[in-house]
DNA sequence: TCTGGGGTCCTAGGACCC
DNA sequence: TCTGGGGTCCTAGGACCC
């Protein structure tokens, strides 16, 4: 059995480097991208991260710094970052036998058995060469023989400009080098709360996990944390994923850009967020057996009285029609909400997801008996995401027609420069 | 004024059954 | 009134990831 090798290559900064890309008067300034609503910092450029802007910090804390420094603000701008997402991906999967999307920024390859042609190293540098051609995004590649250490490698990568973004990690004597020199918080799989536990038992670095005990560590924390170590000392323990799993859930939740006191209000949020779950489902060829429904007003805003609440309900047929889902959710808003109270926030999730044959029939729905009905509903729908995918004119559900009250707060959007027409760069 | 959104996996504990 | 062991299924909550 040959000793697999995977590479990590993920994108430095995604975010801000995608901002940055379409800005070339912006190469040497900060940059920060913001959450919806503008709330908080989810991505930074590097000379943002030298000035010691936190990742997640609420934009207001950091006013002054952005004023001092003429730090640029950026929205999200989830249109272009998935098409550059995509872009990046393309080109991988052109250059490796199996690739395994983890995120929207990041891909694991399986490299094994690449070495009978290059080394490990050279293909690294032309993988981060050919996504700069191609697609003009920085990456790193780390490149291990567990996922876990790929994931170190590529940190190191990152880390330490002296390797050029990329690290080969095969050699167990490096990896222990490494693993020596780094905190346990930054393996992956290692978040706060755990690495708080660990640096109490005195495991403080990434060698000291993994040269733990295993037993102790599934006993004290969980089979998780058990593979990581072995992971770390080059045992695979994570499966590969050719294709990406069926999803057992989808949500779509939100913000809204202002508090909503009305139930008429929260009822168009509601529809908008079941409309856009229910579209999502179809996307994966899915159908719902189970809803939920949650409202809640600003926790962090204590002058005001909280509440929250969810609602859920199991559809006797699980069903991918927007027009059976949003009555649903609504019958479920209004079986929860309260007068009086300032909304900020409320959501939609579709649950236990099945495939087309995972669907039975309702034994008194009357499609069952009339065959004029059957297949209406997949065929309406059908036609409304046509229409969505290819025209301007969006067909939506009534109740969500007008000024959105619920719109999210984005003061700083960049131009869909590569999925609009109306919004290409202009080179002059 | 102001704090994202969307997921997965594991465990413990209770209900229920034989 | 007291008394067993073992199994399954479900749910809630916690931890993690990007």
């Amino acid at each position: 059995m040959k000793q697999p090798v995977f590479a990590l290559v993920d994108c430095n900064n995604f975010y801000a480097s995608c901002e940055k890309l379409f800005r070339p008067d912006l190469r040497h300034t900060p940059i920060v991208v913001l959450s919806n609503n503008d709330g908080c910092v989810v991505a930074r450029s590097k000379e943002a991260k030298a000035l010691g802007i936190k990742m997640g910090v609420p934009v207001h804390h950091i006013k002054q710094e952005i004023r001092q420094h003429g730090i640029q603000l950026f929205s999200s701008n989830y249109t272009l970052y998935g098409d550059m997402s995509h872009r990046v991906m393309m080109t991988l999967e052109a250059m490796a036998p199996r690739v395994d999307v983890y995120s929207i920024d990041e891909a694991f390859l399986d490299l094994t058995g690449l070495e009978r042609l290059m080394s490990y190293e050279n293909f690294g540098r032309q993988v981060k060469d050919t996504v700069y051609q191609n697609v003009g995004l920085p990456v790193c590649v780390g490149i291990a023989p567990t996922r876990t250490l790929a994931k170190l490698a590529n940190y190191a990568a990152k880390k330490y400009p002296a390797t050029g973004g990329v690290v080969d990690l095969s050699d167990p004597a490096r990896q222990r080098r490494l693993l020596a020199r780094v905190p346990v918080g930054e393996i992956w799989g290692v978040g706060r709360k755990i690495s708080e536990k660990l640096q109490a038992m005195n495991i403080v670095t990434a060698i000291q996990l993994a040269d733990a005990d295993l037993s102790t560590l599934r006993q004290r924390f969980s089979v998780v944390l058990e593979r990581t170590a072995r992971e770390l000392n080059g045992v695979p323990c994570l499966p590969w994923e050719d294709a990406p799993p069926p999803k057992k859930q989808i949500m779509c939740s939100r913000s809204f850009g202002q508090p909503i006191h009305s139930l008429a209000n929260l009822e168009e949020a509601v529809t908008h967020f079941a409309a856009r779950a229910t579209e999502k489902l179809r996307g994966g060829g899915q159908y719902a057996g189970e809803l939920m429904v949650f409202i809640r007003t600003n926790p962090f805003k204590t002058t005001v009285p909280q509440y929250s609440q969810s609602a859920s309900v199991r559809l006797v047929k699980a069903s991918q029609d927007s027009r059976v889902i949003v009555q649903h959710a609504l019958n479920l808003l209004r079986s929860i909400y309260r007068d009086g109270y300032e909304y900020s926030k409320s959501g939609v999730m579709l649950g236990e997801l099945t495939d087309a044959s995972g669907v039975q029939d309702d034994l008194f729905e009357t499609a069952a008996i009339n065959p004029s009905e059957s297949g209406r509903s997949e065929r309406l729908m059908s036609v409304m995401d046509e229409i969505n995918r290819k025209t301007r004119a969006k067909v939506y559900m009534a109740r969500e027609a007008g000024p959105a009250v619920y719109a999210m707060r984005r003061g700083h959007l960049s131009p869909a420069y590569t999925t609009a027409w109306g919004e290409l760069p202009v080179v002059w």
